[in-house]
DNA sequence: TTGTCTGCAAAATATTTGCATATCA
DNA sequence: TGATATGCAAATATTTTGCAGACAA
């Protein structure tokens, strides 16, 4: 990722911490840094364990504290694909999308179809549902495994 | 739910068990009669103590591992709504749907539609991908809440 | 300075598993 | 009879929380 993109996440989340009246704590500015640098679809996990390499002292407790923030803030985008751990990516600078998810492998492939924004947003009109966002997600196999 | 359903429900989840060998016990029995009996989705809790109140020995080791056979053998459908958590809701005599979900009241609305699962079919092709099952959510405010 | 954060360890939550005993086919 | 199932309690796994000391604004 560019330098250009890190400073823009940057900005963004201290504003976003600005507007609650909450502070952008050197432990908060390395996680968000190595969470940008984390490509595609990564676990609570594994960004802890990126982030100790940088700052051994941040724990556990303050990872996932952070996580919801930068979640809130919408610098990532937080996703449940099953087998009882959420998963996150990067969301600013990274236009919409949903997954395919390979059961076999686990690969996670990524698609986008306005059509079927339009029609969602129709089903919801219908009902009198606003929708705020949403998880439309296919498992199965992919190509390699089928 | 009338009678006859029940008939079936239980017709198709011994055959089921027969196919793999496994028994029909009356833990078996009660807890699909009474996952039948409840309405609309249930999360494990729910269903045990449901089941609890025909025989309370029942456990929950047990509730589980049945839960886990109706959902194999196609009596019920589980669903991640979020909130840590699984729901379930009958499948047999039940048509194919997705669902909204109310983040305020945390009611459910269930919607359909064949054109999005037409597009997604085809977003699946493109990929090479094989859809075995999909799951698709809208989070949001229903009518009574926004 | 003071309200917010942090690390630690313990708690919470839902679900799963090992094992000795019980039961179905 | 013998394989499968059960209940119990302990184990899992992930995430959350209470608290006392530390830090950012």
């Amino acid at each position: 990722m560019s330098r250009i993109s890190v400073q823009e996440a940057e900005k963004k989340f201290t504003e976003f911490l600005k507007g609650r009246q909450l502070k952008y704590t050197t432990q908060r500015q390395t996680i968000l840094v190595e969470s940008l640098k984390a490509r595609g679809h990564f676990a609570a996990d594994d960004l802890l364990d990126l982030s100790k390499k940088k700052d051994h002292t941040i724990s556990k407790a303050t990872l996932y504290r952070t996580l919801a923030l930068l979640t809130d803030g919408k610098i990532l985008e937080e996703h449940d694909f099953g087998r009882g751990r959420k998963v996150y990516e990067r969301l600013l600078g990274h236009s919409h999308h949903d997954h395919m998810i390979c059961v076999k492998c686990k690969k996670i492939l990524e698609f986008e179809n306005d059509r079927l924004e339009e029609i969602q947003e129709k089903e919801a009109k219908k009902m009198g549902f606003k929708i705020i966002f949403h998880s439309h997600k296919l498992f199965g196999l992919c190509r390699n495994c089928r």
